[in-house]
DNA sequence: CCAGTATAGTCGGACGTCCAAGTAGTTTCG
DNA sequence: CGAAACTACTTGGACGTCCGACTATACTGG
């Protein structure tokens, strides 16, 4: 299973030994990719015993920290950088879950709320303990080096117009 | 389109405002996620015209890299850490392309050897240049940040038993 | 030599993501 | 006021990923 060489090494070689270009963004975007898996793997582990995935969880905890306990699919989908079509399909599986009800909005008819039910609320504290028990998959990196990746994607997000204020530092 | 705040720094202030635990592994791999969105989507707008993902690029690559220009489909799943039925689906769109074509093996029976063709090798060299051009959507960084995040997932790499360490076996 | 086990690849299905297109409701403004 | 533009959400389809189950081939130890 364990591979007996490190597959990103490997690629900067061979990149190195073609004499391509940008080996450094190659080999930083592979790693992103890569950190992805692994921590997309670990995370849905642990909330597997919980019946969400990270994509329902995200949705609850959001629902969860707003003031009533409900948004718009729309906010949602806005606040967790995903398309409507997801949003939808979020809230469909944690509906069918019960975790989730969708409303009508009182007064844009356009607008369907999402509104966590107690068994969502339920549900979502106890995935919270699961997840951090197991540090979101990360409980083997130092302070520093998580630092220093939330600054590098900081940068990177910006750069990518990911969202206005520049000043607004983790 | 673009949010008037970072909705990362946002999930931060709730969960330090609710009192939850492992705020930094959260946001670290909150940061993690978006970053492997927006990378995938830059990646991928660079290599649509080229009619390639990049998981297909990536095959690609690691055959171009190949001796022969050609792999077992296991290797190749192996070296990109993706699940064998993958593979399949990469190396049969890569084929319905001609970019690729699967052959037996020679002396393995189980065994399907995907081979790169011509038209392939030139798909490949294009859309390389393609990537280096918008290298690799991680432009924006610095290279003391490109490393930053190299060095940290190595270290979450290895932590996850991605693969073997070379200085820690004798 | 042959039964049992291991390996290589594929198929069907689930999931999350996106896009294009469609429906329904709301706002704007001539 | 009413047509045009905009907004919110859903539907249908493509893609890449994984898992479980399955087939076919190779290897192993009595």
């Amino acid at each position: 299973m364990t591979l007996r060489f490190d597959p990103i090494a490997e690629a900067r070689r061979n990149w190195q030994a073609h004499n391509w270009a940008a080996i450094e963004t190659m080999s930083a975007a592979t790693s992103i990719t890569r950190a992805h898996q692994i921590l997309l793997a670990e995370i849905n582990a642990a909330l597997e015993p919980h019946r969400l995935t990270f994509s329902r969880y995200e949705a609850l905890a959001l629902l969860h920290f707003s003031r009533e306990g409900l948004l718009p699919l729309g906010k949602i989908g806005e606040r967790l950088q995903v398309h409507p079509t997801s949003v939808t399909n979020t809230i469909d599986r944690l509906e069918a879950d019960g975790l989730v009800e969708r409303q009508p909005h009182p007064t844009d008819g356009r607008t369907t709320l999402a509104v966590l039910t107690e068994a969502g609320r339920e549900r979502l504290l106890a995935a919270t303990q699961a997840l951090t028990d197991v540090q979101f998959g990360l409980g083997a990196l130092s302070t520093g080096e998580l630092a220093n990746i939330d600054n590098a994607i900081h940068s990177l997000r910006q750069a990518a117009g990911d969202f206005e204020d520049p000043t607004d530092q983790p």
